[in-house]
DNA sequence: GAGCACTGC
C-alpha cells in the first residue's frame, strides 16, 4: 500500500506540478467548485473571457479529479492551430510528452496514443468520430470550447449531445459510465446556452483582460452601408494615432486583400511625409512599420507580423478578420475598426453562395476591440457613427448554421439516425427552406430516397470530407474504374485557390500567361482538366516547389491537395463496396460524364451571345469568368457545367467544362420532379411501411406524367434573373462607383 | 475583360 501511495504521490507531484503561472490564473480559485459542479450535473456551462485559463486548466482539474479513469477527456476547438498549440502548452505544464497523456487530433495529424487522457481536437474531428461511435464510448467528458463562435460543427455537436440525453439512444444506454458535457463560452449568451441544455448550472470565471476605451467616429453612417470610402478615413485615423498616441502597436481591421494593399500604399505614402523630429508627440516613436496581413499571404510573410518592431518603431498591422480570432499579435494597443467584414452567405432563393461585404455585429466589434487589451489598457477607434452602431449593426453575428448550405450537414444528421432534421434541437434553427433545399439536393444525388431515408450511396457519401457534389462525381468515377482522374480534381477543388495572381500589373500579365500555358498544355478544353494536369505535372516534377514558383501556383495549396488526394484514396480503398458499371467511350468523355453526375445542378446553356442560363430551376443569367480557359470561346459552346459562382460586376461562373446535352438529359428532370413540400412532410415524421406503400403507388402514377427534359428546359428559360443575385450585383456596382469617385478626389 | 473573408472533415 505504501509503495502504491508513494507512486501516486510522486505521480501527482511530478506530473501535475504547477508552475506559478497557472496558480495565478483566475480559474485556480474555483478549482474545487468546478470539479464538484461537473460531478453533480450532466451539463455544465462555463463562461470566462480570454485569460481566465479555462481552456488549459479545466481539463487538467478534471483529470486530477479522476475523470480519466473510465475514459478520455476531449476538448474541441474550432481551429486546428488552437487544438495543437493548446495541447502543446498543457503537455508542457503537466511535464509530459505531447502525444502521451496529453495529445491532439486534427485532420492529417493524429498525435495521440491509447494512453492519452486529455485529447484536444477540432470540432470537425469529433463529429467524424461520432459517426463511427455515436455513444462516444471512449470519453468520460466532452468539453466543447469556444461555443460562442458558433462554428457549424460545434452547433451540430451541441444539438447531438442535447438530443442524446433528452432521449437516450441504445448507444448511450450501453455505456458503462455516464458521460459529462462541459460547454465553454465567452460571456455572451450564457442564459440561452443554459436554457438550451435544460437549465443546467452556469459557472462564471472572471477574465484577466485590460480595459479598452472605445470611441465612435463620423466616417460611416447608416447611409454608407455600401460605401468603400472608408479606406481613406481609416488611413488618416491610423496616422492620427501614430502621431498623437503613446508607444504601442496599431491593428487595423479591413475586409479584403485589395483594400488592405490600397490602405498600406496610402499609409506608406503619408507616413513618409511625417517629420518625426517635430510632429510626433511621443518622442519614443521614430517611424511606422506597415504590415499587411491576410490569409492567402505566404506563411513566411505572415510570420513577420509576429516579430517585435525595431526599437522606436511603431508597428501597424492592416488585417482581415483573420486577426480577430485565428491569429493573436502581441503588443497591440490601438485598434482601428472599419465596421465591415467579408462574409460568405448562402442564398436559398437562387441556390447560390454569395460572398459579400456586410457590417459586423456588435459582439464582433467588442471582440475586435478586445484585441487591444491583452497585455495592457488599450484604445479602439471606430470609424462609424452612433447611428450606424444602433441601426446597422446586429447584436450578434448570424451563426454559420443559418447562412450556409446544409446539404452535407443534413446528410450527416441522417446518417446519425436523426430522421427529423427539421425538428432537430438546433441552438438557433436554420430557416426551413435551407433544410428543404438540402433535402432536395440529397434526393437528387440519390443520397436519400423519396421518404428521406439514407440510401446505400448516401452512406458511402458521408464518409468523404468533400462537398456532396464532388463526392457524388467521385463515386460515379469509382464505379467506372476511373477514380484516379476525379480523386485529384476533387482534391484540387477542395483546397484554397491554387492560382497565384499578384497585385502588380506586370507580374499579373506574367502569371496570367503561365496559367494560360498550363491550360493549353492540358488540351485547353476545360478547367477541370487543367486542374488535373497541374496536379499531375507538379506531382511528377523533380522539384515540385520550384515547379510551382515557375508556374505561379500556390505550393502551399498544392501540398494540401496532395494530402487530401491521399486521404480520399484511402477512404475509397476502405469502402470498395460499390457497383461497377461498364462504359465504352473515351476517357475524356467519361471524365466529364462523371462530373455531370455531381454537378448537374450547376449546368447552364448558352442563350444569347455570351450569356448562359442556369438549369437549376432558378434560371439565372451567368457569364464565364475571364480566368477560365473557356473565356472568349463562348460562341463555340452550347452546354456548360461549372464548379462555382462569383457575383461581382456580373454573375460569373468559374472552373468551367463544356458538356453535351445528352449527358445531362436524364438528370435534368430530377431538378423539377420533386416538390420540396412533399419532402417537408416526409422530413417531419418517421415513415411507416404502410405510408411507404402509399407513396410508392402515388409515385408510380406520377412517373407516367413525368416531366420531360425539354419541358424542364422551357420552364427554366422562361424565368428571368430578377432576384437577389442581381441585388448583390447592384450593390457591387455601387461600391465600385464610389471607389472610383474616391480615386478621382 | 477579371476583385476569392475565414474555418473545418
Amino acid at each position: 500500500f505504501s509503495s502504491l501511495r508513494k507512486h501516486l504521490m510522486s505521480k501527482s507531484t511530478a506530473k501535475y506540478r504547477k508552475d506559478n503561472q497557472s496558480l495565478q490564473l483566475p480559474i485556480y480559485k474555483h478549482k474545487a467548485k468546478l470539479v464538484q459542479a461537473v460531478k453533480e450535473s450532466t451539463f455544465l456551462v462555463v463562461t470566462g473571457e480570454t485569460g481566465s485559463g479555462k481552456t488549459t486548466q479545466l481539463p487538467q482539474y478534471l483529470c486530477q479529479a479522476g475523470f480519466c479513469k473510465n475514459g478520455k477527456i476531449c476538448i474541441t476547438q474550432p481551429r486546428r492551430v488552437a487544438a495543437i498549440t493548446v495541447a502543446q502548452r498543457v503537455a508542457h505544464e503537466m511535464q509530459c510528452t505531447l502525444g502521451r497523456e496529453v495529445g491532439y487530433q486534427v485532420r492529417f495529424d493524429d498525435c495521440t496514443t491509447q494512453d492519452t487522457e486529455l485529447k484536444y481536437m477540432t470540432d470537425g474531428c469529433l463529429l467524424r468520430e461520432v459517426l463511427a461511435d455515436p455513444g462516444l464510448s471512449h470519453y468520460s467528458v466532452v468539453v466543447l470550447d469556444e461555443v460562442h463562435e458558433r462554428s457549424l460543427n460545434t452547433d451540430i455537436l451541441l444539438g447531438l449531445l442535447k438530443k442524446v440525453f433528452s432521449n437516450p439512444t441504445e448507444a448511450m444506454k450501453g455505456r458503462a459510465f455516464p458521460l459529462k458535457v462541459v460547454v465553454m463560452s465567452a460571456t455572451m449568451e450564457t442564459d440561452k446556452l443554459s436554457a438550451f441544455l435544460g437549465d443546467c448550472p452556469v459557472f462564471a470565471i472572471p477574465g484577466r483582460t485590460f480595459p479598452v476605451t472605445c470611441t465612435l467616429g463620423t466616417a460611416v453612417g447608416p447611409k454608407d452601408l455600401q460605401s468603400t470610402g472608408y479606406v481613406k478615413e481609416v488611413v488618416s485615423l491610423a496616422l492620427d494615432v501614430h502621431t498623437s498616441e503613446k508607444a504601442g502597436d496599431i491593428l487595423v481591421f479591413l475586409t479584403g486583400q485589395l483594400e488592405i494593399e490600397r490602405a498600406c500604399d496610402l499609409l506608406f505614402e503619408k507616413a513618409e511625409s511625417i517629420d518625426y523630429r517635430y510632429d510626433v508627440q511621443d518622442k519614443t516613436v521614430d517611424g511606422l512599420l506597415i504590415l499587411p496581413l491576410y490569409g492567402s499571404m505566404p506563411t513566411e510573410q505572415q510570420r513577420q507580423i509576429f516579430q517585435p518592431p525595431p526599437p522606436g518603431i511603431r508597428k501597424c498591422v492592416v488585417a482581415t478578420n483573420i486577426a480577430a480570432t485565428s491569429l493573436t499579435i502581441n503588443g497591440i494597443k490601438y485598434i482601428i475598426d472599419s465596421g465591415f467584414v467579408k462574409q460568405l452567405n448562402h442564398n436559398s432563393r437562387v441556390g447560390m453562395d454569395i460572398l459579400e461585404v456586410v457590417p459586423i455585429s456588435k459582439s464582433e466589434a467588442l471582440q475586435r476591440a478586445g484585441r487591444a487589451g491583452r497585455t495592457s489598457a488599450g484604445k479602439c477607434f471606430r470609424i462609424y457613427t452612433k447611428e450606424f452602431w444602433e441601426e446597422c449593426m446586429p447584436e450578434y453575428t448570424i451563426p454559420e448554421i443559418q447562412r450556409t448550405s446544409l446539404t452535407a450537414v443534413v446528410l450527416t444528421l441522417k446518417c446519425l439516425g436523426v430522421h427529423d432534421v427539421i425538428r432537430f434541437p438546433y441552438l438557433d434553427p436554420p430557416e426551413e427552406r435551407f433544410i428543404l433545399e438540402a433535402l432536395k439536393q440529397l434526393y437528387q444525388f440519390d443520397a436519400i430516397d423519396r421518404f428521406g431515408r439514407v440510401t446505400r450511396l448516401g452512406e458511402l457519401m458521408v464518409e468523404f470530407p468533400l462537398q456532396p457534389g464532388l463526392t457524388r462525381a467521385l463515386l460515379k468515377a469509382a464505379s467506372h474504374g476511373c477514380q484516379d482522374l476525379l480523386l485529384s480534381v476533387a482534391a484540387m477543388l477542395s483546397v484554397e485557390n491554387i492560382f497565384i495572381r499578384p497585385g502588380h500589373p506586370d507580374k499579373q500579365k506574367e502569371a496570367d500567361q503561365s496559367h494560360r500555358a498550363l491550360a493549353a498544355n492540358s488540351g485547353g478544353v476545360n478547367d477541370f482538366g487543367t486542374l488535373l494536369s497541374v496536379f499531375q505535372q507538379c506531382k511528377s516534377s523533380e522539384r515540385p516547389s520550384a515547379w510551382c514558383k515557375d508556374n505561379w501556383i500556390h505550393w502551399r495549396a498544392l501540398k494540401s491537395a496532395f494530402s487530401v488526394e491521399t486521404q480520399l484514396r484511402d477512404i475509397l480503398l476502405r469502402l470498395r463496396d460499390f457497383p461497377v458499371e461498364k462504359f465504352d467511350g473515351n476517357k475524356n468523355e467519361l471524365f466529364r460524364r462523371c462530373l455531370c453526375t455531381g454537378y448537374f445542378t450547376n449546368v447552364a446553356r448558352r442563350s444569347v451571345g455570351k450569356v448562359f442560363c442556369t438549369m437549376d430551376g432558378h434560371g439565372s443569367m451567368v457569364h464565364i469568368h475571364p480566368s477560365s480557359s473557356l473565356f472568349d470561346k463562348e460562341m463555340e459552346l452550347d452546354w456548360i457545367l461549372f464548379h462555382d459562382v462569383l457575383v461581382t460586376s456580373r454573375v460569373y461562373v468559374r472552373t468551367v467544362c463544356p458538356i453535351r446535352y445528352e449527358w445531362v438529359k436524364d438528370l435534368l428532370p430530377k431538378l423539377h420532379e420533386v416538390d420540396v413540400y412533399e419532402l417537408s412532410s416526409v422530413a417531419r415524421e418517421e415513415v411507416t411501411d404502410e405510408e411507404v406503400t402509399k407513396w410508392e403507388t402515388r409515385e408510380a402514377a406520377k412517373r407516367q406524367s413525368e416531366i420531360s427534359a425539354e419541358d424542364a428546359l422551357k420552364k427554366v428559360e422562361k424565368r428571368n434573373n430578377e432576384n437577389s443575385v442581381s441585388e448583390a450585383r447592384a450593390r457591387y456596382l455601387q461600391r465600385k462607383l464610389q471607389r472610383q469617385q474616391n480615386k478621382v478626389v
